[in-house]
DNA sequence: CTGAAAGCGCTAACAC
DNA sequence: GTGTTAGCGCTTTCAG
């Protein structure tokens, strides 16, 4: 087949009969243009299979998309991470003619994250947000997508609303991980597992352990499962219930943590004296989990990387906003398995 | 601060008092300017702060950039997936002005692929290249370098030559891993552990051999260590091999198979029916060996994603060429742990 | 050795 | 409703 130079903005006008500036408003969906026209226009446009040239729009465009990022308020050490990387992507998404703000909102509580997102109505052009799934927050997402902006949920989903894109892991198969390094490193011997998480009411917290539950009962039956402590995701509160667990299970052959806490958890592990011999297995690389890792306190650390999620999530965004293709593979974020040997 | 307003091409030659196309000039170090004048705009580059617009240069472009991906011959399924991902990039390097085509040479001879580098000399403006580590290659990289062509080494190393880049992993690292996932997963028990290799000269199966035995001798001492087998990363002479040493080892724990054969070394494991006792851990996500993880014969696959390899490798060499900016967190290979809870 | 000028494909202001 | 036109920041002839 014959190399044929893309069509430009030109030629699909010369087709249709019209000007550049009535593709342009067609292709934009702005008003003013009779219904005839915009038909033989997508008719060129599709005839052609035209493709907007990215370079020449980021090149002529004069406004800069806005981008708002909502995350979590607190100290939690992986939001932390995202956070950082907004401020990475900041020359990359000037280049784009883009830029980026963070947020933080209190995410343990619906009502005030559907109130910011209202809030963010006409001032963005697209929002990034790690979110809670509840009916008021799906709400407030349908509503800012009907008014056309766009929505990228981050880490953990939203799936009935209308975002346009959800950029994370599947959080089931991250639990399934799990079970298996755990039930593996520990091996054939009986025992129990203690599970530690932020909160069942987290969307992606009950998946983990949904995961982890499943691949245990079926494929590490030697292996009794204790309730799961909640310890909301902070060092304060999870290290006395760590403590208080290593106290009762005096045998105690493993431990899941699938939320944050990490730095607690570890402390009472270290001040029990048992770390060698609870095998620990836990999310989210950090500075703190890094550590444990190398001090053989943490056996395995399952991980998203922050960068790759927020770079995606920019990428997603800009490209639903100017129509861009992307790459799927690329975007696709990884459940990462670290051991001491392994890390980045 | 204030935001100012990046500089351009224009404000550069302002700033140094001459025309635009002198500065280009200057940029692309083309001759035919005075030494006082290619200081003079160096020094306002300088000062200003100049960097390219990537947007404008790829518009302006005229010429697309042309690369080289040069590959082993044969049928290594990993090979096979490098060259699927070129395919799969070339509407993107289109984009970016820049059209990529790929070559296969027998990797096993130096001479063959020197000479064939050399032919390359003029011809492209960038090579990507997975080479072994020899003179002949060496230099031959070397002088496409000395000649302004840009060189990027793919997946094993070139460590000395002046090449631009490598995008890889830490193959002394993955070695570890592999260490690692087969010493825990096998667990207290002693036991003797198989090693089938390509061939020792690889570069980057000596590499991870060096790092699995480290690992093996200073945590896992309990399990004996047998002599490489080397099989030439083909499945025709893995197997008979793998064959042999189940047959002269019948307790045999473990096998960590460092290069390609995975399908002969796979069917010979089921041949013997001893599959699930014998723990094996082996390198790169292929069809063949994510249906031996699934199916419970292989434990762990040590992987290097072949699509972010090449689109590393394409970004960077076009970097190179162009001066644009990278961001290096995503240009650095992860060393992918797969379980068969993980696969994507 | 150096400069002027014509675009690349698109957006956005303004005119009809 | 629709068309014209002036750039965006760079590359690349073609003249001096």
């Amino acid at each position: 087949m014959e190399h044929s130079p893309r069509a430009s903005l030109h030629d699909v006008a010369r087709a249709a009969g019209v000007s550049l500036a009535t593709v342009d408003r067609v292709l934009h969906g702005r008003a003013g243009v009779r219904a005839r026209t915009v038909e033989r226009v997508h008719a060129a446009v599709e005839q052609l299979g035209y493709r907007p040239d990215p370079a020449a729009t980021r090149l002529a465009r004069k406004r800069s998309a806005r981008l708002a990022v909502v995350l979590p308020a607190g100290t939690n050490s992986f939001v932390g991470l995202l956070s950082q990387q907004v401020q990475a992507l900041a020359p990359w998404l000037a280049e784009q003619r883009a830029a980026a703000a963070v947020q933080s909102v209190d995410v343990f509580s619906p009502v005030d994250l559907a109130q910011h997102l209202a809030g963010l109505q006409g001032q963005v052009d697209a929002v990034v947000v790690m979110a809670l799934d509840h009916p008021l927050v799906r709400a407030a997402i349908d509503d800012l997508a009907a008014h056309g902006t766009v929505v990228v949920t981050l880490v953990s989903d939203v799936p009935t609303a209308r975002r346009s894109h959800f950029v994370g892991i599947d959080n089931v198969a991250a639990g399934r991980t799990a079970a298996t390094l755990l039930g593996r490193f520990i091996g054939p011997r009986e025992g129990r597992v203690g599970i530690v998480m932020g909160s069942r009411a987290l969307r992606d917290h009950a998946e983990r352990l949904f995961g982890f539950e499943q691949v245990m009962a079926a494929e590490h039956p030697h292996l009794t499962l204790l309730a799961p402590i909640e310890g909301q995701d902070r060092s304060e509160r999870t290290e006395p219930l760590v403590a208080e667990l290593l106290r009762r299970e005096p045998d105690l052959a493993g431990l899941y943590s699938i939320g944050a806490g990490n730095r607690g958890i570890g402390a009472a592990l270290a001040a029990s004296g048992r770390a060698r011999h609870v095998t620990w297995v836990c999310h989210e690389l950090t500075p703190y989990t890094r550590r444990a890792l190398l001090d053989g306190v943490a056996d395995a650390v399952i991980n998203q990387d922050a960068g790759h999620e927020m770079r995606s999530a920019c990428r997603l965004a800009l490209a639903a906003l100017s129509g861009e293709r992307v790459l799927p593979d690329q975007e696709r974020i990884r459940i990462d398995v670290f051991l001491k040997d392994n890390l980045p």
